[in-house]
DNA sequence: CTTTAACCGAGACGGTACGTCGTGTCTTAAC
DNA sequence: GTTAAGACACGACGTACCGTCTCGGTTAAAG
């Protein structure tokens, strides 16, 4: 996995060849605009910051932020993605269960403390836009789904999980559980949580 | 289920025996500002709908909006449980499986077309606060919460269910997954869906 | 004079013979509300003083002071003449250029300090309406000049002043110079204006 | 005279020798704002002009006006002057005493009609507040004020007037006469008055 | 000694305007 | 051609008062 998949995140596309003329896009603005959403998210709410915030905060015209990004969900969810960092590629397992645990916890604990409060926060934000919200699903959830799908169907396959369990269904009821949890109110996923839900998860998936 | 949990839905406190002084508030207007609000959520989400275009279409003031309800957040949730209307009791059922099952599919049901959207926008809208959470969590999710919760733990004790499963977590995963569903960017709650998910639960929960 | 020329000041006009049914209007009430636009006068200015304020101040409902006065200016004007009081009759004067001196010193002694702002803010908030403006005119400002012209008036006739000088334009000259002067920004009239202003006054007159 | 005097009229100081950075003040707006004002000021007093109405007219938004006036009464202040524009310096008199003569029918040929009753509501209006009283005093009567002193002091020198004249009295009572009668409820200053005033006016002062 | 009428306080009502904030766009000069 | 600066039209915010209304209650004269 790698935060090169957001679309913003990149200034040129790969196949760019042709020289553009003028001045080059400023790889300091845009690493000043993300680390100034970074650091105002530690103070306010995704809500209640503002572009204007971000340009002043960043020493940046706003017209460069909305020449390189949409809107408001669309820079904090990069800068989230920028903050978080590459995921470095997770180490293989010896079976498919096993596989899933890491991977849940992993992501758990990617959302530990303020980050999952700030996802959450953009997930919901994203809610009143389509647009906004393909874009956040896609660059972020997406993946997730993606391989923790890919080791259900793994493990269907290979006789660990059980072949009538909807792969789809259980994906829905391990993030959303996630998910649901942090958008009720818990400010943070506790101890209790994170060391269940994966056995759970098995439970459903498993003999 | 009864709307009259919502705290701005009920004018006078059950124990106000002492006589109000001053105009009374008008029935009238509260009922025109929660219609409003729901034909307004016909036309636009609830991040686009504005307090001013409520009293507009209510032929209200603002302020008499702002002297029942704190936010928009509020009145909309309260438009939505007005809307929703009193739910009426459950048929009482010969399994708690099968009672969880029908508890489930009226929940669904609930949550068809419109209204399905609405709440995960209010959801949605409501992250942004811990007060409005609170109230939107209090006044909606924690009463099927508990149905379902008290449910599981009555299976628990007559053997139909698992002891060893959380019912916190299995809650979560059953309400997390609908929810993360409808926030993933699904129009409706599709018919693959519903029907599977009653049978999951019962998966989680069984033998 | 007397300030029993005030409309609103006296509740029953003087041919009022039949008894009025019902509960009568309340002597408190009144009192209590001039004494509070007294009160909030020393605090705010006329433009910033508003019925709602009068109101909690005086412990009184808004609608006692609609009853009673048409706006917030007739309010002020009355509390503004209940505060100065009954002004004796002046003792008569050998000369009319006496008479004079005395009127005018009287008259520039009545708003020194706090009274003189809130008379001038009186007469600016009454620009604004006809009605108010007629009010005020008459409640206040006739009189004097009523007085001052007589005065001018019988010193013409006795050989004391010029004949051929417009009674009308050295009221105007006369009042209006302290009028104005203390709406140029003068917090208060200085000793040289006091002193300087009715010799003056009858320098255009005598001879 | 020249509007130049406005604080708020003229958009860049005269020793801004830096080149200013941002897109540059609109005098396209300024003027639109300015001509509404004075378009809504034949409809409405200066008291029922509210700044939205003026914005709406103007098609201009309401920041665009508070960035550049800080109130209601400035903005009349410069749309009155602005209307008014620039006046022609006096042709030269042989005596100071014709001079004065000139000088007076000039200011009250400016405030003949709609003029004199806007002014009279600016004047009123800038009572409530010391900032704005001084505003209105020094961009509009002081210059009017000064010049009639000047005369004045001219005259006293060359023995056309008396010496013993405190001359800001003699200014104070001819130009309180022409605002004091115009608040006392005269629509407009009548023929009698424009005549007689300059006559007095040397009466006082000559000899 | 009850009825009736006008008053009173409290406070909710439909409105209007306030002054502020943020949006996304546009217009400069500087680089 | 991009950038920082910042003005622009617009829309909504939440608040303050306006003048009106609707309650329960009081106070006195009339019946």
């Amino acid at each position: 996995m790698s935060n090169s998949a957001m679309k913003y995140h990149e200034p040129s596309s790969s196949d760019d060849q042709e020289k553009r003329r003028g001045r080059p896009r400023s790889e300091t603005s845009k690493k000043s605009i993300l680390n100034a959403v970074n650091r105002l998210l530690l103070l306010t709410s995704v809500k209640d910051l503002s572009i204007e915030a971000i340009a002043k905060k960043a020493g940046v015209g706003k017209t460069t932020i909305y020449r390189w990004w949409p809107n408001k969900v669309a820079v904090v969810l990069d800068a989230l993605l920028y903050q978080l960092g590459n995921t470095p590629a997770l180490p293989t397992s010896a079976t498919k269960a096993e596989a899933i645990t890491n991977q849940l916890e992993r992501f758990m604990r990617l959302l530990k403390g303020k980050n999952g409060k700030i996802l959450i926060e953009v997930m919901a934000e994203a809610q009143a836009n389509e647009e906004t919200l393909t874009l956040f699903y896609e660059n972020f959830m997406l993946q997730h789904e993606e391989t923790l799908a890919n080791l259900i169907e793994d493990g269907k396959e290979n006789g660990e999980f059980r072949k009538e369990i909807s792969t789809a269904l259980a994906v829905d009821m391990i993030y959303g559980s996630i998910v649901y949890r942090l958008m009720s109110g818990a400010e943070t996923l506790d101890q209790d949580f994170t060391t269940n839900l994966p056995l759970e998860a098995l439970n459903i998936l498993q003999k």
